[in-house]
RNA sequence: GAUCUCGUAGCUCAGCUGGUAGAGCAAUACACUUUUAAUGUAUGGGUCCUGGGUUCGAGUCCCAGCGGGAUCACCA
């Protein structure tokens, strides 16, 4: 198989060969110790202190006998400045004249030794003393540059490949990486959070018989030893109530989940949920504890709890606002559904623009009606509690409302971020809101819940007054850094894959009788498969391999038409 | 799934009512020992996403396909 390589990549690898016949390894193993970092370096500046850094490097300016660069470790950048004398003391300037200038290349990793000083327009650098050459790059990466203003110019912006290469997207976009940074921040303090109260951290099955604890379409697989059907979990809820009937007071899991279900720039097929259950409180307890979760992450992970979003100020300082899902509906849409029968609710939806039909019981109705009129109004963080029961199957019924439940859902710029119940622990009740969802099954939705035996029995063994939580992980990372698409907080969010042409093999072709020294050129003018040369005629491809010999001037001999005709046959 | 939109050099992008494929950066060569979007001079670099069609002639117009993005639908 023969790669078309850029005319860049060329020179790249040609170096290569050029760097071993100086005896410089391109790929070297030996460690290379480093005693500092760009950061370090910027912020404890030292005249004339000696230092070791590695990194990438980037922005060669090449002045004659002198050069400077930027060399790119974790932390950030750092000049330095080569110049012939420091680096070749002796009368062989060849590590100057042929390795500097013409064998090192933007994007290659090396390592340098040097003295720290300012140049005369005040940059701190490195003067650098030795250097070695740690990994050579050879495929160009896009050359982004920022002029003095911070003006980025021919920024690496195409979503695609900024996915697809993520390693790419983040040595170019420097913003990128801080995303990242701050998404471990997050996550970092909300364990610290969790830890802190002495919960527990935990891990319940991915690969799960029963996908329960929401309602979604599960990934599925086969499980071969046991020649079963297995679900990728699309929630991991029910196993934590379970560990509360163990007896835990306190647990939680970060939780990769799966739904085969749409992709936008707010869903992922893979995400990340955070649930957390606790013994002996409700919904009112794990809406302070949310609460102060979420500001300690601010202060924690950001530093602040005024967060930029948009071109709108999040404030997580304040108390967050509470409004039943039914004052909200009567607020923002008119309507009071209190009491209301599926009928009259149908209707209502109806009249406002929904697209409804009968498979929609009154907690898909009101649903709708909520996402419709309400849920674009909450910006600032909100709690909306109580909803109505046929909607949440697990979750307690409300102590002042059998219709009703106690949950909340936190909304922060309009989209639900956390879910919370005070735990359905009734198991007749809890076999009942089963029975009721296999109905709507029934009735056509498809994404009723199953139904998990197991866990029944769990609950029947006795299950505490249990509050649990549930927050999107990539969703808050979204609203705290500023980030519209979900596809900017993972770092390697679900893409078509990709189709790397498998290139024709040169063996191939040489097979058919084609010379070795015009079997690559014959697949670079054109017939770069079996198939294509076989369907052209013998003088059109005799016309064009000679005239692709003369353009490019090939110092091998012309094709005869009788060749072609016997390779062809 | 529907609609709109994009696909041109390694990268970022121009390319008008159809008429010889362009710029900047990057690369290559030369000059320059404190530059910083370094600078100056020169050079090379293209399957205009793929396949059909219309036309004397298609990067440009039409159709189909592939891939991306946006909006909507779906998805708490």
């Amino acid at each position: 198989m023969i790669q078309q390589l850029s005319p860049e990549e060329i020179v790249r690898r040609e170096a290569l060969d050029k760097l071993r016949s100086l005896g410089i390894d391109p790929f070297p193993a030996a460690e290379f110790q480093t005693n500092s970092t760009a950061k370090e370096i910027i912020d404890l500046y030292e005249e004339g202190k000696s230092v070791s850094i590695a990194g990438r490097l980037h922005n060669m300016r090449d002045m004659g006998k002198a050069s400077f660069a930027q060399l790119q470790d974790s932390t950030g950048k750092i000049q330095i400045y080569i110049s012939i004398d420091s680096i070749c003391p002796t009368d062989d300037k060849t590590l100057y004249k042929e390795v500097i200038k013409h064998l090192i290349h933007f994007g290659d990793f090396i390592g340098v030794n040097g003295k720290l000083f300012k140049t005369r327009m005040g940059e701190i650098s490195i003067h650098v003393e030795s250097f070695t050459l740690l990994a050579k790059s050879i495929k160009p990466l896009p050359v982004v540059k920022t002029d003095k203003d911070g003006v980025i110019h021919d920024a690496f912006t195409d979503p695609e490949l900024r996915y697809r290469m993520r390693y790419v997207d983040l040595v170019v976009n420097e913003k990128v990486r801080d995303t990242f940074v701050a998404r471990t921040k997050i996550v970092n303090a909300m364990r610290n959070f969790f830890n802190s109260h002495g919960y527990l951290e935990v891990d319940t099955p991915v690969l799960q018989a029963i996908p329960g604890g929401a309602s979604a379409r599960p990934f599925i697989t086969h499980h071969n030893a046991l020649d079963v059907p297995m679900y990728l979990r699309i929630a991991n809820e029910l196993y934590l109530k379970r560990l509360i009937v163990g007896g835990f007071e306190g647990v939680y899991e970060f939780s990769r989940n799966f739904r085969n279900e749409g992709m936008d720039r707010t869903h992922n097929p893979e995400f990340t949920v955070m649930e957390i259950y606790v013994a002996y409180k409700d919904y009112y307890w794990m809406m302070d504890f949310t609460e102060a979760m979420i500001r300690h992450v601010c202060n924690e992970a950001l530093g602040t709890t005024q967060v930029e979003f948009g071109n709108r100020t999040i404030d997580f300082g304040q108390q967050f606002q509470r409004i039943t899902m039914t004052d909200a509906i009567k607020q923002y849409a008119g309507f009071d559904i209190t009491g209301k029968t599926e009928s009259e609710l149908f209707s209502f939806a109806q009249s406002i623009g929904i697209e409804v039909n009968d498979a929609m019981g009154k907690g898909k109705l009101i649903d709708e009606i909520f996402g419709a009129k309400c849920e674009g109004n909450f910006i600032q963080p909100t709690f909306i509690m109580d909803y109505p029961v046929d909607m949440s199957p697990l979750c307690k019924r409300h102590r002042d409302n059998p219709e009703l439940t106690e949950r909340f859902e936190l909304m922060i710029n309009g989209k639900e971020v956390a879910n919370a119940y005070s735990e359905l622990n009734d198991p007749i009740d809890q076999r009942q809101r089963f029975e009721d969802q296999l109905k709507l099954q029934e009735r056509g939705d498809d994404e009723a819940m199953f139904i998990d035996q197991d866990f029944l029995r769990a609950l029947e063994y006795g299950m505490p007054p249990t509050s649990g939580m549930g927050i999107g992980v990539d969703r808050l990372v979204m609203f705290l850094t500023n980030n519209e698409a979900i596809q900017e907080v993972l770092f390697f969010p679900q893409m078509r894959p990709e189709k790397f042409q498998s290139g024709p093999n040169i063996q191939d072709f040489i097979a058919l009788g084609i010379p070795e020294s015009w079997a690559e050129h014959v697949i670079k003018a054109g017939y770069d498969s079996i198939e294509k040369l076989k369907d052209s005629k013998p003088t059109a491809i005799h016309q064009q391999l000679n005239g692709y010999r003369k353009k490019n001037k090939l110092e091998i001999p012309a094709v005869q038409l009788e060749e072609v005709i016997g390779w062809i046959s």
